[in-house]
DNA sequence: TTGCTGAATGATTGCGCAATCATAAGGGTG
DNA sequence: CACCCTTATGATTGCGCAATCATTCAGCAA
């Protein structure tokens, strides 16, 4: 079996679809439909060219083909940033989708500075992605523009925004506020607390449920705001200022389920029995929601679906098939789930 | 001001260096050099293509620039899964270091089956990648074999196997195995147990703390080993199963933090206290690792550090700036962290 | 036979850029 | 003032591929 490194290249030039061709004895042209459109090739051909590819272990210059056709089966997905993130199943459930599509994925994280975020961008637009995927969002005015202008479709997922660049698939988090508050009175909690980073969505949740509280004449919620990332140590040092405050809280909402958690830990740490002292609410329903001890209430969102949801808007685009009418708009909904910390 | 959707393009034709080369009264080379290597062109028209540049709101074409040069400035980082990585600093501090150097990154998540594995190995070489990085271990020999026929600088990171394909940047996980052991047995913990994910590498460590304790006359370990990917539930499960059996052991030893974290999940559902009933031990030091109640004692990895060496090793490569003679291979050690579990 | 159709294949061209070489414009030296 | 050297800029070319149009050939009806 002759390896590839046996084929006489010409030493530093590349291995080409001529190459390929000449070992197939047929044109370049043929080499490349028998790669990419094989149903335009007779099964003979077809045989001959995938020997001679194994033959010299040819793989596709997608640079050369991306400019050649001006398509790239390139999408971009920004992300705040790859730790601990809410959105891990959504991006898997895309890059699965699109992968099996043929297209590739290519992951900007914007969990930087703003200035960072428009080089970010720019170098992205560079490559010609064929679609982008937006999950947190952008810091800068600017970059939504240039987002915009791009000529490109655009998927904003995890949201319901008003100002849609192009698509959405998501829901409305001032809906998730809302229910959340409703569903806590029902459940006769009276003395309400939060615990939220400053993101843009979290805080409109927040908002949004300290609204239907004071419609239910529940005010004064204490309410604490820390810098992102979301991490335990968050959770924690939420807790304990709501501790310091004049009268402790009955239960704490948090803007997603790893300040809960964090939440949880620093209540064990100081003996604080969950639920009977200290109720919990979280946000996400995380993979670990359900296995932390207590168990996690928690909002669930179906970040597969909205992966998915996002896949299919986006191959619609790319393969022309979409309605054509309305930019799609897709609300994915919520859940509200009552696990142990409640 | 002119908004770039006033530049009159031919309607489906894309803005190319060409229409900015015309706005700023230059040739289309002088436009690239003042992108590229601004050093060669005076500044006087470095500010003509500046202006022209904002003016029309170009964005250069790298799929064409990455044709013509032979270079793509993109390095591929293959990656398990993107969930609750214990790679999730390699990563960002190597898309960090790489980012700031002019260099873009594409992330290939391997998790899946081995035939995928291969289309996707061929998929992202596809794109000429200057570079690639594996955190994972790769499923099978052909997409090694294909990995160093491509002839592009690897970094093998968080490993020092004997076998590396190019470069290796890591620690060696039989060395943390035998740490790990005598670390315990001086602490003077006999009933040893262990509950892992049947990774290469968690499996090396296992069995290195097996032949260690088996030298200090320890025998009989059980072992749990569960399917991947490592999550809390695989915890939990092992440490039910561990309990099932005749001498309920002193201490659980945990492939990685995330385990260990369903461990202590299903200890406090059992009423088990950590550490005097049982003691726990993770891997990783995750950065919820200090964080949990009680916090977890573990092995911290400096995967920061992997990470900023990578982007260094790979950047020296890049420039051929490194020694040149004997491939990279860097030990980044780990260091035990007492905690409050053992 | 002739002519027609459609399937399979080949030849030509240009995508947008950077490498490379060629040229022009200063700036000093003897 | 002729010379050379440097710096700045321009012209040409080709990277590897797919779009497009041209060609060939088999199969079939008239």
């Amino acid at each position: 079996m002759p390896k590839p490194s046996d084929s006489v290249l010409p030493k530093g030039a590349s291995l080409t679809l001529i190459d390929v061709a000449k070992v197939a004895g047929v044109s370049p042209m043929t080499v490349s439909r028998a790669l990419h459109r094989p149903e335009l090739v007779s099964e003979k051909t077809r045989n001959k060219v995938r020997e001679a590819v194994r033959a010299t272990g040819y793989v596709s210059n997608m640079l050369a083909g991306g400019l050649a056709s001006n398509k790239s089966r390139l999408v971009a997905i920004f992300l705040p940033t790859i730790a601990n993130s809410i959105f891990a199943d959504t991006v898997q459930a895309l890059m699965d989708a699109l992968t099996k599509a043929g297209y590739q994925t290519m992951l900007g994280l914007t969990g930087y500075s703003a200035e960072q975020e428009e080089a970010l961008l720019e170098a992205v637009l560079g490559r010609r992605p064929d679609g982008i995927v937006l999950t947190g969002t952008l810091h800068t005015e600017a970059s939504r523009v240039r987002l915009a202008q791009a000529g490109i479709p655009v998927v904003e997922a995890w949201d319901l925004s008003e100002a849609p660049i192009d698509m959405l698939v998501g829901f409305s988090h001032e809906a998730v506020g809302e229910a959340v508050a409703r569903h806590l009175l029902e459940k006769n909690y009276k003395r309400f607390s939060v615990v939220t980073i400053s993101d843009p969505r979290g805080l409109r949740r927040c908002n949004s449920l300290l609204a239907e509280l004071e419609r239910q004449g529940i005010r004064d919620v204490p309410v604490e705001v820390l810098a992102p990332p979301a991490t335990l140590e968050v959770g924690r040092e939420g807790l304990r200022r709501l501790l310091d405050q004049k009268a402790p809280p009955e239960i704490v909402i948090c803007s997603s389920d790893t300040i809960a958690q964090g939440v949880l830990a620093e209540a064990a740490s100081q003996g604080i029995r969950i639920p009977e002292d200290l109720a919990v609410m979280g946000f996400g329903d995380l993979s670990s929601a359900a296995q932390v001890y207590p168990a996690l209430s928690t909002v669930k969102v179906d970040g597969l679906r909205i992966g998915q949801l996002t896949a299919q808007a986006l191959l619609e685009r790319f393969n022309h098939t979409g309605s054509g009418d309305t930019p799609l708009r897709v609300d994915t909904g919520f859940t509200l789930i009552d696990r142990a910390t409640t």
